[in-house]
This record gives C-alpha cells, sequence and structure tokens, in this order.
RNA sequence: GCGCCUGUAGCUCAGCUGGAUAGAGCGCUAGCCUCCGGAGCUAGAGGUCACAAGUUCAAAUCUUGUCAGGCGCACCA
C-alpha cells in the first residue's frame, strides 16, 4: 500500500481513538499532521498531536499519548508497531510486508506506477515562454522553457491532456526598434558612419541578419561571397545599394529567422509547441473591439487626456492604467485580456502561466479585467518565477536581450549538453533568485548531479545483463522477505513515497520537489549496491534483490521522464 | 517612497502547510576496487539558518521591525 494511503489509515484511527478517550477537541483527519521520521529507528512516521491536545486537558502530552495508543486499533499488516517518545511525540513503525506489497505494485504498473488519475479527462493549458521574436532565447528564457515544459509533464502524469502554448506579439514598439537596428546595421555595410539607434538591438545577431538579407538580396550563396563582393565594392556602388532599401521588408525578414532560431533551440532541448498565438489574432477577431465597448458600457473605462483608462483603481490598485493610448493604439494589457477570455473561452480545466518577476504586476489587472468580463478565474493559476542573473568576473549582470549582454540558451547547451541544461533550471525553486556563472558551469558539469542520477540508472542496467538464466524470475515465485538488510529497507522506503512526492509536484508544481527526490533516491541505490551484491550464489536471494533494483529503475525512469532528462543505459 | 521575492556551510542551492541532532553538490582532509561500472561508497573539518523582538510545549519555517540584494510601480511588452 503507498505511503499516501497508509497515512489516510494512521490519520482516521488516531480520530477514532482521541474520540473514544473523550478528549476535549474537535479535531478531524485534516489536522493531524504527520510527519516522516528522520531517524528511522524511532519509527517511520511521527505525529505531535498530543502536545495539541494537552492544552485543553489536563494531561501531559506524554500522557495522553499514551492514552491514544492503548485505544487504537490498526491494521497490524501496515502498523506493526507504536511507541510513544519524549516529550510526547506518537511513533508508527511500519510493516515491512507493505513495502515488499510496493515492490510488487511497482513491477506490475511500470510506467505508470506513481500516476494518479486527478487529471484524467481533464484539459489543461500551460502557457510560457511567450517571448517576442527579437533575439535569441537567452539562459533566463531557458529557466522559464524548462519550468514551463516540466510542469506540463507533471501534469500529464496525473492524467492531464495538456496544451503548451506560446503568445507572442510581433507588431509593437519592440519590433519595430527591431526593424529599426537591422535596418541600421544594413546601411552600415555600406557606409560605417550611419548612426545606430540609441535604444536599439545590439547584439551581433542583428548584422547577422542584415547580412543574411543582402546575401539574399545580391543571390549570392554564402558569407563568403558577400565579403568577396563588398571587398570589391566602390563608393559609387555602395550608393547604388543603398538606393532600393524602402522595398526591404527588414522587420518581417528579423522575424522569421528570429522565430526560427527560438523554435530550433526549444526543440533542442526537447520542448515542443502545440500552439503558437499571435496577438493580432485578437484584433482581427474583433474581441479586442468587443472587450472595450463592454468596459465602456459598464462604466469600467473612461477617456481622460486623449486616452483610455481602465479603473484599475477599482480593483485595489493605486492607480487607473491606460488600455489605450492618445495615439489610438492599444497598451499590451487590452489584447493580454482579450487574450486570457480566449483561454476560457476554449474551455480548460486548467489554465497555467508562467511569467517572469518583471510581470507580477500586470497579473492583478488582466484577471481582474477578465474577471469583470462575467469570467469565472479560479482554474487560472499564475506561476511567477525569480530572474536569472549572469555571474561575469565575479560581478552580477542583468541580462538585456537589447543591450546583448546575455548567454543564450544555445550556448549553455552547447557547452553542458541538454540533460544538464535541463536539471540546472529544475533543480532550484522558482522563487530563488539563480546566479549563473558560466565558468563554474563549465567547470562543474563534469560533476553535476544530473550524472549521479543517471549513473544509477545505468548501474542497474549493467546489472541486469549479468543475470544468470538460471535465477528464476518469476514475479510470483520472488521471495521478498529475503530482503530484510538496513541499506535495502532505506531503499524500498525511499520507493515507497514516489506517490506521495507526485501528488506533492502536482499541488505545488514545483519541479525541484521531484529533482530531490530522484537525488534521495539515487543516494539510497549507491548505497546498497555499494554493500550488497544483487548477483550472488544464492538464487532466491538474487532474484529478491533483483526486484528491488528493477523497482529502483522504474521509479528513477519515471522520475527523470517527468524532468525530461535522458535514461542512457551505459554511460 | 510603496508592493512582491530573496537572505541557510568558503561557493551554488535544498529544507519553509511549525516538530526531535539544519542537509546536498562543488571545494578541502583522510580512507575504500581479487568481486554486478570508483561518474560510486565511508569518515572528517566547515553553521549566531542576515539581525532583533514576538507567538508557541516546539521557530530556519509563522508575525512585526531593521539591514542587504533582485524585480515592479510607463500613454514599453
Amino acid at each position: 500500500m503507498s505511503i499516501i494511503l497508509i497515512k489516510k489509515v494512521i490519520r482516521k484511527s488516531i480520530v477514532q481513538s482521541i474520540k473514544s478517550c473523550d478528549y476535549d477537541l474537535n479535531i478531524n483527519e485534516k489536522d493531524i499532521k504527520l510527519d516522516e521520521t528522520k531517524n528511522k529507528d524511532i519509527g517511520d512516521i511521527s505525529t505531535g498531536i498530543s502536545f495539541v491536545l494537552s492544552k485543553k486537558n489536563q494531561q501531559t502530552p506524554i500522557q495522553i499519548a499514551q492514552n491514544i495508543i492503548e485505544n487504537i486499533s490498526i491494521n497490524k499488516n501496515l502498523i506493526i508497531k507504536i511507541s510513544v517518545s519524549k516529550p510526547g511525540f506518537i511513533n508508527f513503525h511500519l510493516n515491512i510486508k507493505t513495502l515488499y506489497e510496493n515492490l510488487f505494485q511497482i513491477i506490475i504498473k511500470n510506467k505508470k506506477y506513481g500516476q494518479s488519475s486527478i487529471g484524467t479527462n481533464k484539459k489543461a493549458l500551460v502557457e510560457f515562454v511567450s517571448a517576442n521574436p527579437t533575439g535569441p532565447l537567452t539562459v533566463g528564457h531557458g529557466r522559464q522553457a524548462v519550468l514551463g515544459d516540466v510542469v506540463s509533464r507533471i501534469l500529464e502524469f496525473n492524467g492531464y491532456s495538456v496544451e503548451r502554448e506560446y503568445y507572442y506579439n510581433d507588431a509593437g514598439r519592440q519590433m519595430r526598434v527591431l526593424e529599426e537596428s537591422i535596418k541600421s546595421r544594413f546601411i552600415q555595410i555600406f557606409d560605417e558612419k550611419n548612426e545606430f539607434p540609441e535604444d536599439g538591438y545590439f547584439g551581433e545577431y542583428i548584422e547577422d541578419i542584415a547580412k543574411d538579407i543582402l546575401i539574399k538580396e545580391l543571390e549570392l550563396k554564402n558569407l563568403k561571397e558577400l565579403n568577396i563582393f563588398l571587398t570589391n565594392l566602390n563608393a559609387s556602388d555602395k550608393k547604388l545599394h543603398l538606393k532600393n532599401i524602402d522595398r526591404i521588408n527588414f522587420r518581417k525578414f528579423g522575424e522569421k529567422v528570429i522565430f526560427n532560431n527560438i523554435k530550433n533551440t526549444l526543440k533542442r532541448i526537447n520542448i515542443n509547441f502545440d500552439n503558437f498565438i499571435n496577438e493580432q489574432k485578437f484584433y482581427d477577431d474583433g474581441s479586442i473591439d468587443s472587450i472595450l465597448k463592454i468596459f465602456e458600457k459598464t462604466k469600467l473605462s473612461y477617456k481622460k487626456d486623449g486616452a483610455v483608462w481602465l479603473k484599475t483603481s477599482n480593483f485595489g490598485k493605486e492607480v487607473d492604467t491606460v488600455i489605450i493610448k492618445n495615439t489610438g493604439e492599444p497598451t499590451y494589457r487590452l489584447p493580454d485580456i482579450a487574450y486570457h477570455t480566449n483561454k476560457i473561452k476554449r474551455g480548460y480545466d486548467l489554465i497555467i502561466n508562467i511569467l517572469g518577476a518583471d510581470h507580477k504586476d500586470t497579473v492583478p489587472d488582466v484577471l481582474n479585467g477578465v474577471k469583470a468580463l462575467g469570467f469565472e478565474i479560479n482554474h487560472i493559476k499564475v506561476l511567477i518565477h525569480q530572474f536569472v542573473s549572469l555571474i561575469v568576473k565575479n560581478e552580477k549582470i542583468k541580462m538585456s536581450t537589447r543591450k546583448a549582454n546575455f548567454v543564450t540558451l544555445d550556448d549553455l547547451i552547447d557547452m553542458v549538453g541538454v540533460d544538464i541544461t535541463r536539471y540546472f533550471f529544475i533543480m532550484r525553486g522558482k522563487q530563488s533568485h539563480l546566479n549563473f556563472d558560466i565558468d563554474l558551469a563549465k567547470k562543474e558539469s563534469d560533476e553535476n548531479p544530473v550524472y549521479y542520477l543517471q549513473y544509477a540508472y545505468a548501474r542497474i542496467c549493467n546489472i541486469l545483463k549479468f543475470l544468470d538464466e538460471e535465477v528464476n524470475l518469476e514475479l510470483k515465485k520472488t521471495n521478498f522477505n529475503l530482503l530484510i538488510e538496513k541499506e535495502e529497507i532505506s531503499l524500498m522506503k525511499c520507493l515507497n513515497c514516489f506517490d506521495e512526492i507526485i501528488i506533492d509536484s502536482l499541488n505545488t508544481l514545483e519541479p525541484q520537489t521531484l529533482a530531490n527526490y530522484l537525488q534521495q533516491l539515487a543516494t539510497s541505490f549507491h548505497k546498497f549496491y555499494a554493500n550488497h551484491r544483487v548477483i550472488n550464489k544464492n538464487k532466491e536471494l538474487t532474484n529478491s534483490r533483483i526486484k528491488l533494483i528493477l523497482s529502483a529503475k522504474i521509479v528513477l525512469e519515471n522520475g527523470l521522464d517527468i524532468l525530461g532528462i535522458n535514461h542512457p543505459e551505459k554511460m
């Protein structure tokens, strides 16, 4: 029986016992907090409920604990022993049979082991990355990309059918600046003195795009040919080439190149989006107009200084917010509201939006706007993650695509590989302000914790290769009772917790919970491996241990699959 | 100035719905392969859990204040 169900049984038994002891306290099962004990000699699961009870009842915690365990009735097949310790804890000792039974379940269920049915027949939408195509994805985007993908995988493991969605805007100010930047670099090819826009995109990729455009214009094959062409150019030729510049669509070309690059990068780290949604859609289908009319009608918006304002002060904000500039152009909030109502109308059971900390303050505006339009928003979850800071020569640098002080996600993948890239971002909580030191990343990549997990997996695969044909591996004939060593038991206990970890990561949507668990599991396996031989002269014991490591293999595999990390059989 | 996030070992970070002796990796010190992979295992050094008060039987965890850092507070997205 899984740890979740065992805990349920314990809670129920405690509540019944408390009632039969006539203690004065209204307590239900949810109030009984159960903890894993650190020291397994004391017990496996403990509770401090006696401390709570001793307050209203004139007895010491120890006395209460004694009373509770004297009056408790609990299935001996699950809990073999209950004890009281020091100031008044009640400790439950698991019956080892439950661990054996769990191994059996793991092997039967295999890839399905640990899955819950919470999301069965439910649809979820996860929106993430959503970077406008103004430059390559940076390690900053990488954090969000991996977080979003793993959140999606957690949902899928729990039965949800998930759509991954990327929302972008290729019409705003950013894109105009991009266009000017490319154009300026293009002109600079012929006229070095041409001024580059002060707030332009300074990255080298802009020059590359400009050159690509020229290569295409001149119908050349590659950069080499272009360089030859340019060295042979005289002054009057240069002017000639700048003459036709207005018919070139710099923005469109740039967008195409950059978007391809972004999609490529995502593909490299095994992230595949189902939908790409362009903001323009909501102008075209009239939803922005109709929302505007509703706001006007319900007096949630008003005109002032030539602009249209949304009364965000009605939602508890200090000031109102402009939704249409005096130029007649909407700010991003309006299409965002339209987009979110569109998400809701598409009928998902769960809508997740992953955003960087810089967007946090806009969330209430959008959600309140959607709510004001009469939509239910309880099934929308917004996950905020903190930034990745770049450490260069021991100094923190804020990454900016515009200022071109960033490390691209592609560079990171080139340096350390896909698995370490993914693991790097999910082994830490999304609220941590990550420091990314590129030199350290290179240096540590050989010693990275992700290898520790993969090594455990590869070791298991390797052992299985040495199996003697004479060993009877029939599951029903397996004598689990032979697994009694300390390391075997702690490995089995670890395996027993997987389903709880899964539920936990579903509730919190924090992937690092799972990453931490897998580290523990790998440790537990490596310790077992170091102390005991799986394949040994005793064929019956060999079979039992094979079942144990097979279970570890299955759980490692299921866990790594959720994290989207490979588990090679050889390293 | 206001709001949100963070401060834990030399470094990078777990632990945070309060529970028993605060953990991991890297780095440092010393051990362990006749034997299924030493990318591993064992032992050790290293901590006023930023600081201060409070709540509690119990605080790294909750509350308040202070200090330090990140991010917001646009007719940018």
